[in-house]
DNA sequence: TGCAGATATATCGTGTGACGACATATTACA
DNA sequence: TGTAATATGTCGTCACACGATATATCTGCA
């Protein structure tokens, strides 16, 4: 095989396609890495101050459940289980049966989860407003059609 | 008094500020699983998909070595060590001694590798075509002082 | 009404991959 | 030259997500 596969046209992939799609994951692997050395900090794994954010931050009406949660995070429904189990052991979760269909369990934080989800989401809301000028410069060079504004 | 808030004042944290920054965590997630699941059907797990970018996308002159990839990475330089004896037993680098500094391990992609990494990158770039705009909506709502365009 | 299937959550064993601790090889420098 | 610093490698361990499986609850339909 010569890895010239004729499916897609390839001929618009240069070094520099390269570059810039590398340079975009470095970037996010940034601010991940700040974003997990930021809830290490404040004493909690990475994934649950996730489960903390999407539990918080949740859009629709009614409360958080397990499958809604493992839906946001793009996990299984029974990780989201043990994940929740892992919160609620932390003392950052309750779970309570809902009352109108008891499979079901709502999720919510305790006064010590919004406390540290307060002071977490400020210091990201801060790593953001660093970060963001980088994506915005990086995410044009990965758009052929939109070439960065001269 | 131009502008204000810009870099001290402390706003408490609105509902909104939460789901923002959901979102956003939502729209990385989904890119990085997209990836993650693009690596797996070209049969590759992940982080050798990352690091076979980075070889390919490097910025300065000379040969990638274990301890740049790992820098570029963000792992620590032995987790690199063991990345790329993944990769050389899959056939996909190979490694050869640095002639100026015989302690360094030069890298490079087999043919088979560049194969693969097109293939991925084509994909990648026209998903981040797709997912662009979500962020270039999510991240000015993550600003204080650009707020959104109503 | 009753029961099969769907839905929601939970449990257990397994596997991947990063890390810490430690080891080895090579280079830099006092 | 000897000693510290750098670069890479090895091994045991651990967290966490998953597949397979189990249990509880709800829903629809005969």
């Amino acid at each position: 095989m010569t890895g010239d596969n004729g499916s897609k046209a390839q001929r618009s992939l240069t070094l520099r396609d390269y570059q810039a799609l590398s340079n975009l994951r470095y970037a996010l692997r940034r601010f991940l890495a700040f974003s997990t050395v930021a809830a290490q900090q404040a004493g909690l794994p990475a994934r649950q101050h996730q489960a903390l954010l999407a539990i918080k931050g949740k859009q629709t009406d009614g409360p958080m459940t397990i499958g809604a949660l493992a839906e946001r995070l793009l996990i299984a429904p029974h990780s989201a289980t043990e994940l929740v189990g892992r919160l609620v052991k932390a003392g950052l979760v309750v779970r309570s049966d809902d009352a109108n269909d008891r499979r079901k369990q709502a999720l919510s934080l305790t006064d010590s989860a919004e406390a540290i989800l307060q002071s977490l989401t400020l210091a990201h809301l801060h790593e953001i407003r660093e970060i963001a000028p980088v994506l915005m410069e990086v995410l044009p060079a990965l758009d052929p059609g939109k070439p960065p504004p001269a």
